[in-house]
DNA sequence: TATGAATGAGCTTTCATTCAT
DNA sequence: GATGAATGAAAGCTCATTCAT
């Protein structure tokens, strides 16, 4: 007893916390969601892969529709966040670069995420919503002031900001989601080389003069 | 064949043929699909929009899936076909302004399809291959002679041929495709005038000089 | 096939009728609900009664709830319809005897349905209204014409109609619908004696003058 | 024992003894099967209404149907006791009239409970035997006597004891459980008025003369 | 002793598919 | 061929009960 309460040595517990299950159902559900879709998914597959019972998801999620509201906030609240901390000192062309490669490599790490938000976004106004609010927004607010910027500087046309910005967007989804569909055509590519493709193309056109 | 063509003088029957039957199962089931996707579509509904009863659907198509492959097979076989036909004369410059419209129209006239193709595309592999070989290869296969042409001419610079396809058919489809997710960034703007920012900067490139 | 077309021989048919499988899974959810409730009851066990598969019930009626409903509505149509179309002819005393007894009757041959929806009608509001609708306000429509007729021929006292009927109806309904509970307390008792010592304390009362 | 008595002086503790948690339970499922019957009500929403957790019920009362026996058993044993306690100088006439009120009274302060015990009477036994042995039965004997004594003295006719007894009981119960399902009927009775009119019917019946 | 997260059997409901007509 | 009622496995979800803390 008395060394009991003087050296309480933790005892490794056998049971895991509230929490813990929490964030194995939550991976249990981005795993599977990203594998077969929202629709394709069933309860008990998740339960599985998350090592608990069906009727435990139920107790941290009301509904099979709150799991995929709780799966996307997370990953649509950090994916931007603090990505230009670090290019204060930058000009406008280094951050489109490094922006450009951040989020090539931030969709090839999330493999199939993007895919299937973007996939879901169609059927469900709830992962519309978290795309556009959680992504594009937040997107738009940190590229804006460095198009800004460098139109300002004149280093870039003055090109209006939206159009351009969604040719942009568009090369970086689309490389980015749709290289898992097209797979095969240039598989030795690394992701840097496709990065600075790209930015050849954006940056100076496909004609010669 | 002759004499039943001759005798059977064509009455209007209140009857359907088989092959119609077909063709209504077949487009009720790109509505309801398209609208819901695949695993949110049931049997039940495409036979109600088709105007069929639930059981025709299997005397014409074995399972869902393979209702979902036929319906996939038209779509990706006329979607590209004779689009050079009258481009004959053109230039690579012409060529690729009227492709990146004709596709941004073709896009935007199967509201919803191509959508519905990238979205399943990450779930059945069905999808994907129709995807593959129907829209990318031929895609490709029509759009690889005129780039190489306007190489050739010193049109353009000569950039490496997938690279900059997959950049630009990510402006082409990333617009047509989710403008829909993004709608409300800029309402007002005329498919033609989409088209014509994306191809600026396609040809011209971001920077000044 | 001649003989088929002429004498078409009426071949006992392997298969029910959507009517005749509708009408079963009325009689076995009746069965059932009168024996264990609405929330003591599953679909799975009406089924089992009613020699259909689970999901045939849902064919027939969306929700168990509305199995429910579907439940009371010819019990409820049915009970009381032209009970007083022989009884043209007879005095308000002859009348109250008939109807009495009538009801002991009714209740006795539904063995246990007026227990179940007086019960349920406490927990579900449809019931409420079924009982309401259908039993008491059509018996009140039945009887008012006879008891008016009574006290204006001085054969009954001129009570207060609803205060009387309550009176009248909580014998009649306790007896018929109690009697299950109480059982023991007189069992050799017939229907009729039961019926009879009811219309004694009725009409005459307990007082001795 | 004495000791902890003596030493531990009562001191004003946040924590509720085992006891009152007991009766909390109870009194919560109480309310909670009154308002939704015994399969309409979940432990989950007892425990709510009781403030503890779910667990807690289940050291109380093994089982969810030793909740319910525990709720009924005070109800049966209390319901009825001290009734004639100050009726002893009273008349049998006396004595149902006040008998009369007293049970429409207890009817109503208990609002709900007696509708309960006759609903699920019908489903478990554990209940249709309390209702027997702790409200019949008790009721009977205090009757009894008063009815024979009332017999006896030639106040009343010598009407066989059950069946008058259960058209009485039926009047009282009907009037004081279903109330609730036929309300509108006549609103603004009082229940002393309601007793009258029941009394008058049971004293001297309907017939005029 | 009280807690409340976890359980899993069982609930109502859905749906692709079958098959007698 | 067309029908549509029937099927039954499986879906999402509920809930009395258990048990490590």
């Amino acid at each position: 007893m008395k060394s009991n309460q003087e050296t309480k040595p933790r005892e490794i517990s056998l049971r895991k916390t509230a929490e813990e299950r929490h964030q194995d159902i939550l991976e249990a559900a981005l795993i599977v969601f990203t594998r077969k879709g929202y629709n394709g998914s069933t309860t008990a597959e998740i339960a599985r892969v998350a090592g608990v019972a069906e009727g435990t998801i139920f107790r941290h999620f009301a509904t099979k529709k709150d799991l995929l509201v709780a799966v996307l906030k997370p990953k649509v609240l950090n994916g931007i966040i603090d990505l230009d901390k670090e290019q204060k000192e930058a000009t406008p062309v280094e951050f489109f670069r490094f922006f450009l490669r951040n989020r090539l490599e931030l969709i090839n790490e999330n493999d199939g995420f993007f895919r299937f938000m973007f996939a879901e976004a169609q059927y469900h106004s709830e992962v519309r919503e978290a795309l556009f609010k959680g992504i594009l927004e937040q997107g738009i607010g940190i590229v804006k002031p460095w198009f800004d910027m460098g139109v300002a500087r004149g280093d870039f046309k003055p090109l209006p900001f939206i159009p351009t910005m969604r040719g942009f967007m568009g090369m970086v989804m689309f490389q980015g989601m749709f290289n898992h569909v097209f797979e095969g055509l240039s598989p030795e590519e690394t992701l840097e080389e496709a990065a600075d493709q790209l930015l050849e193309l954006l940056f100076h056109g496909l004609l010669a003069k």
